[in-house]
RNA sequence: GCGAGAGUACCCGAGCGGUCUAAGGGGCAAGGUUGAGGGCCUUGUGGCUUAGUGCCUUCGUCGGUUCGAAUCCGGCCUCUCGCACCA
């Protein structure tokens, strides 16, 4: 039977029967598992198949475990994406209709898509029937999307609670800008700058005659060594009004700074060369200065105007001399004054680094590094000079906030922000910082809340606990986050219109929306009539008295629902979103819901690659759900993503071993039709009954902590190996061959529910696997004995094997000689470590003193290995020849299995516990 | 730069002080068997040696601890992820 048909069919049945509706039967325990809903621009990919099925594993385990199972899904459509997505239809972007090509949508239909909702309901719909056909057991009643009026009155409800709280503000932020977007620039928006933040300089402001000279420095300490200024001659400087001071700055510079909330205006433009020679004032030193010709100055970094500090800024040291050597100034007339001291620098530290790097002029390549290097080391290790008053003999990082503030509050220093390396956005402009205006923030940075999330994490049950410290990063880490954007789609902040809240902001709690989903739309409340107050109701249990807006029985379904479900048992994702969506999930829990609601676990799994590269569409690599359903089906899909990696390895995708995979569950589905007449007392079936015993309990302890891979190799795979052995092993069927193969078919239903109903069905049985029983371990059917005698079995076929290819030819008879008795007493008493060796106490054994200098030997062996307990002589006797027809099988010749003890041959005596000797005739 | 994680044979991976040439899978090769329409089953897959269970060399790299290290410690190299206003 085709794999795709046989899903087909059951994913239909267990449709019919409404398998995976959760109904609470009273009573039993739940468990409440989430994933992220997937976002709505495209069709689901491997690494959403990936997370979903792992949550499936999880959710069809326990059902398995009788537990009442909550498995619920919904779209996700907030923010910028789709609203982009759908303008660049608009304008007939390729790229774009490719996509949706791909998604199946026909050349007649692509214009529809101008519409952002018409992407979201077709993308809700084809990704509903992709999780569906993946099998996932999922309440498919509760499904939202995050634009739905419904869902938006339940976001209403939680920012007014939580502005109540204190826990939005608004808050005034430097961000990396675009003019011509008019927009934050995202590190996904910039063609270049990936990683670049806003850095503040200090404008350190120089009296020139009626105005300031306004320099930008990240050393402002080094102030009180400045001996001059630099100006590019070439560059365009003007005049501007900044509040009440009348400023030099480049021009660029004043267009940035109207954009960091400086009230500026633009004057007249400066013939540069004129001020070269003129002298400006320090504030901070009164100390009247030059202003001197430079090269290296960039007129569009910061504000164009530089100060020179020759003692501890290499470039400027290296002009200087330049404009000595050239005879533009004296020599010596300007002399480097030392602010910053560090040990073995000496009294110009820029003079030393520069004769290190053999620098010898402003323009030499090297310059970069000697700056790196003297920068690094006067930051870390400097301690600041008599020169610079109050602050001396400190270091520098104890005192430059202190100091900055000093600065500016003498009037004499500002800031300025400049994107701390080039951006270019997407739309081909160079970036700026701007600084936004009343912008709503998250406040994670509150240490009382941090401490409440602190508390959650502490009680949290990680898988795998190797991500804790990440989280306990993130925690210490976060700060305020801004959590509303004026475009997109989502839900209005209730207070500020304006912004609407952005994605990840609006994901934080919707798993409590999920409680009720299902209510809202059957009893088809109206969207106005969610008013905060029902939600205060269903999740806080607070007076009901009041509402109006929903009858009371309603409200209690509500509430009980909600109290049924909650807290999240299991909330699973990518590690990636540990860094936010995950912290932000546990921090909003903590602030709106009771201690007993907040979250009890999260599992982490590593990103999906694809033949061991990133999965991305840039590659061509990016495999989606509807190509991995076309080309393998469900089952093996799940199979070959759960088998791949576990923990925080990256699963990898590899499309041979996933071809291999369909072998491995064809090889059931066929066991599974033999309908096997089994015979009973059978030696070889106590092997297999215990081997199993051994499955059971490491697939459950795996399935429970979410690692699947093992459970897999302990439900699956391990066990498929036993029964061919088994069935190489024995021409007739035992009673374990049944008994195994039902173990293994409900053991593998949580990760392969297609191939196990199937199986299920093919066993005999009714009803369905995914709602039996999950295996229990019997541990009366544990034998060390069995397990020991088939390993025993199984080395002494490779050993006849071994020595079959080195005689070449094929053996008329085999004589099996397990070791001599002795030999069995020697060992044990190894084992029980009664002698540790000591040779003396064991020849008091009169039996063992016979042996004499065979004793010795054989102990001086085994003293280098570690022992494990193994059959003694008269178990492997019988287990090797309750084997004889198997080795008479497998070898074609007349097999005997005897004791060493009666015979001379000298292979025989070779023979030792668990290697018996082995002769050929 | 800061933070987190990882480097194991042809590939994916398990192992986390002695049982380690290192489970399991995949691929490849040889052989057997045969139509269980996805075949099935053996064997081999670092080198040398042997009527067998032995020796040497290997777990990113260089050192260290130990009677003994893939496993513990330190340095170095390489890779992946995150560092936010973005899903």
């Amino acid at each position: 039977m085709d794999f795709k048909e046989l899903e087909k069919k059951w994913q239909a049945a267990w449709d019919k029967a409404k398998l995976f509706e959760a109904n609470p039967k009273e009573g039993v325990r739940k468990f409440f598992c989430t994933a992220p809903y997937p976002y709505l621009n495209g069709p689901l990919h491997l690494g959403h198949a990936f997370t979903y099925t792992r949550l499936d594993a999880y959710a069809r385990y326990w059902r398995m475990n009788n537990r009442n199972v909550l498995f619920p899904f919904a779209f996700h459509a907030t923010g910028e994406p789709i609203v982009g997505a759908a303008k660049r239809i608009a304008a007939k972007d390729p790229k774009q209709i490719k996509v949706l090509k791909d998604s199946g949508v026909g050349e007649r239909e692509i214009k529809k898509f101008t519409d952002p909702e018409k992407i979201v309901a077709f993308y809700a719909a084809l990704n509903k029937d992709l999780a569906f056909q993946l099998g996932l057991s999922i309440d498919w009643r509760r499904r939202f999307t995050t634009i739905d009026p419904h869902y938006k009155q339940f976001i209403t409800w939680q920012y007014l609670r939580l502005k109540e709280q204190g826990y939005v503000a608004q808050g005034t932020h430097p961000v990396i800008w675009c003019p011509a977007c008019k927009s934050p620039t995202g590190d996904h928006d910039r063609l270049e700058g990936e990683g670049v933040s806003p850095v503040a300089f200090t404008l350190l402001k120089f009296k020139f005659e009626d105005a300031f000279l306004v320099a930008a420095t990240l050393r402002p300490e080094t102030i009180y060594g400045v001996t001059n200024i630099w100006l590019r001659p070439d560059s365009t400087l003007v005049k501007a009004t900044v509040g009440s001071e009348t400023w030099i700055i480049s021009k660029s510079a004043a267009a940035k700074l109207q954009e960091q909330q400086k009230i500026v205006t633009v004057g007249d433009t400066i013939n540069t060369p004129e001020l070269i020679g003129k002298h400006v004032q320090n504030l901070a030193t009164n100390e009247d200065i030059p202003i001197l010709a430079a090269d290296f100055v960039d007129p569009d970094n910061a504000t164009g105007v530089v100060m020179s500090v020759p003692a501890h800024a290499p470039f400027d040291l290296m002009a200087l001399r330049d404009l000595e050597n050239a005879g533009t100034i004296k020599k010596g007339s300007l002399v480097p004054v030392q602010v910053v001291a560090v040990p073995g620098l000496g009294a110009n530290p820029a003079a030393t680094v520069c004769e290190k790097y053999k620098v010898k002029t402003q323009h030499d390549a090297n310059l970069v590094s000697a700056t790196k290097e003297l920068y690094k080391k006067e930051f870390h290790i400097g301690t600041l000079t008599d020169k610079t008053g109050k602050y001396a003999g400190k270091k520098i990082t104890d005192v430059k906030d202190e100091l900055v503030a000093d600065l500016m509050k003498a009037g004499i220093a500002d800031t300025m922000y400049e994107p701390e390396a080039k951006v270019v956005c997407r739309s081909n402009d160079v970036c700026i910082v701007k600084i936004l205006e009343n912008q709503w923030f998250l406040t994670y940075s509150n240490p009382e809340w941090k401490k409440q999330v602190q508390k959650n994490l502490d009680r949290l049950t990680l898988h795998p606990d190797e991500i804790r410290p990440a989280f306990i990063y993130t925690l210490n880490w976060l700060q305020d986050k801004a959590c509303a954007r004026k475009s997109g789609l989502g839900t209005r902040v209730p207070w500020d219109s304006e912004w609407i809240i952005e994605t990840l902001s609006d994901s934080t709690i919707y798993m409590a929306y999920y409680t009720i989903a299902h209510i809202i739309k059957k009893e088809k409340i109206a969207p106005e009539n969610l008013t905060p107050e029902v939600f205060d109701y269903v999740f806080l249990g607070t007076n009901k008295k009041k509402i109006k807006t929903v009858p009371e029985a309603v409200l209690d379904t509500m509430r009980k629902e909600f109290l049924t479900w909650y807290p999240v048992d299991i909330r699973l994702s990518a590690d990636e979103l540990v860094y936010n969506h995950l912290t932000f999930f546990l921090f909003h829990h903590t602030a709106l819901f009771q201690p007993e609601h907040w979250p009890l676990g999260i599992g982490v799994n590593g990103m999906v690659s694809v033949e061991g590269e990133k999965m991305s569409k840039s590659k061509g690599n990016f495999i989606t759900v509807i190509d991995a359903l076309e080309t393998y089906g469900a089952d093996v899909t799940r199979l070959a993503l759960l088998s791949s990696a576990e923990g925080l390895a990256q699963p990898n995708w590899n499309a041979t071993e996933t071809r291999s995979l369909k072998t491995w569950l064809s090889r059931l589905l066929t066991w599974c039709q033999q309908n096997y007449k089994p015979h009973p007392g059978r030696k070889i079936d106590e092997f297999l009954f215990s081997r199993m015993q051994g499955y059971v309990e490491r697939a459950q302890q795996a399935y429970e902590t979410g690692r699947f891979r093992t459970a897999l190799q302990a439900a699956f795979f391990s066990p498929v190996n036993d029964i061919r052995w088994y069935l190489r092993r024995t021409d007739t069927v035992g009673e374990a061959l049944p008994y195994a193969l039902d173990l293994v078919v409900r053991m593998i239903a949580p990760a392969v529910p297609h191939v196990a109903e199937e199986c299920w069905n093919r066993l005999g049985n009714t009803g369905f696997v995914s709602t039996a029983v999950f295996p229990t371990l019997q541990s009366d059917l544990i034998s060390e004995v069995a397990e020991a005698a088939e390993a025993l079995i199984q080395q002494t076929a490779q050993d006849i094997t071994e020595v079959q290819k080195i005689v070449g030819k094929k053996p008329k008879k085999i004589v099996i000689y397990v070791a001599d008795f002795w030999k069995y007493d020697v060992y044990a008493t190894m084992v029980k470590g009664a002698s540790k060796g000591s040779i003396a106490d064991l020849m008091k054994n009169p039996e063992i003193k016979k042996h004499g200098n065979d004793v010795i030997k054989f102990v001086e062996r085994l003293k280098k290995t570690k022992l494990t307990q193994l059959l003694n002589h008269d178990e492997e006797l019988a287990a090797l020849k309750d084997a004889t027809p198997f080795f008479r099988k497998e070898f074609d010749a007349e097999v005997e299995v005897r004791s060493a003890r009666d015979v001379d041959d000298p292979k025989a005596k070779r023979a030792e516990p668990g290697k018996p000797g082995i002769v050929f005739t």
